[in-house]
DNA sequence: GCAGAACCGTACCGTACGGTACGCCTGCGT
DNA sequence: ACGCAGGCGTACCGTACGGTACGGTTCTGC
């Protein structure tokens, strides 16, 4: 089982432009026919042989993290300035947030890679289940906690645990949002929602700065 | 394809004891297997032959349909009183509801069942999804909505619409335990969820009358 | 007690798919 | 010019599993 140099399972993968265009014609299944992917048929979609992709990714399992991890890592949500700290510059900031998040969840790519990693983690095979993991709610949660806390130190949040106020965030702007599409609800197409991200982002932040803001009289 | 009365796809259906102890096995196989469920376990874990189960239930995603709209429609939370509307008793219900929502969610078997019907739409079929949901989001939603309602006719609470007010509760409650729990995060077990429960249910509840109280002293 | 239905256990079939082997072609270094 | 590594396409193998067939056994109604 030769392997693309691997550092861990979190760390990156370095892919040449054509094992690329192989994790994106595995991805293009993925997204089209769900967790059905065969081997023959990403060989036939990526015009490589199957022994080629043996070869690359060791096996079925390999190919598959593989994708979810090149494309997980490709979910590179713009850096938020920090500096201005003032109430406006951090309403903006969590406003974006909310919206990264949001934007992401919906997405075609993203319900994919969730429902791999979740029918993956359903065999006590949970490393797709780490990866998306890390690359979705965890990244977006290193990257608002500094933030939070920084509203924090500025008093203009307030808190015990920032731990719990992220926590709070999510919920507040994904709801239910994730787990009906995960379902396939058909009464909540990505359309649907696309349309009221705008309103959904500024009603989550509204409330969680009724409850986090310092300033009650918000 | 023979088939035991089935009115609907949400309609309850009628099992033979027999049948409900062969509906057992498959759950029990799915709890353990995950997706990995085959016609040959159950029906050697319900000591039947395969020629029965394709008697009873169709094909494979019959049998599947059946183990989970039976499950599922198990998952009956105790009806909350609605008649004493005063603040204590409107607290008492919303914290009930929480309680009910978060125990059902972290089980093991909602766990499987929803992981199961996650795998089930990521290949166009949605009636698994479709079954779950409305058992599990939508039941108490169901249930909530009027109780809500009625606090707000009492004065009590104070939303425009009902139905984002149910989605915020959820959002509040849920957080990202459901979707990490899905995703086999190692970090946060059932064990260690369950032993917050009640704090997080008193937390989600305060914050849920911090948004929609009609009291903004509170 | 008997006919027939229901059901168990098992053997069997067909197929889909993971994984391997091999022949051929292409491009590149010497 | 030649060899060879890398890679394509295809054929092939083994197996697991969905689905069916069938003989034997228990249950039920008359």
């Amino acid at each position: 089982m030769l392997r693309v140099p691997m550092i861990s399972k979190i760390e990156e993968e370095v892919f040449t432009p054509r094992q690329q265009a192989v994790l994106t014609a595995a991805l293009d299944l993925l997204v089209e026919n769900g967790d059905g992917l065969t081997m023959t048929a990403v060989a036939r979609r990526a015009s490589c042989s199957k022994e080629t992709l043996y070869k690359w990714f060791g096996d079925r399992d390999g190919l598959l993290t593989a994708t979810v991890q090149w494309q997980a890592a490709k979910v590179r949500m713009p850096q938020v300035n920090r500096s201005g700290l003032n109430a406006k510059a951090l309403r903006a900031s969590i406003e974006q947030f909310a919206r990264d998040l949001l934007t992401v969840l919906i997405g075609e790519i993203s319900i994919t890679l969730n429902r791999t990693a979740v029918t993956h983690a359903a065999q006590e095979k949970d490393s797709l289940g780490a990866i998306v993991l890390e690359n979705g709610p965890m990244a977006i949660r290193r990257r608002l906690k500094p933030i939070l806390e920084a509203g924090r130190d500025a008093r203009l949040l307030r808190f015990d645990n920032s731990e719990d106020a992220y926590r709070t965030f999510f919920g507040l702007v994904v709801r239910d949002v994730q787990i009906r599409l995960l379902l396939g609800d058909k009464t909540l197409t990505q359309i649907n929602v696309e349309a009221n991200i705008e309103a959904d982002v500024q009603t989550a932040t509204d409330q969680f700065f009724a409850l986090y803001g310092a300033d009650k009289t918000q």
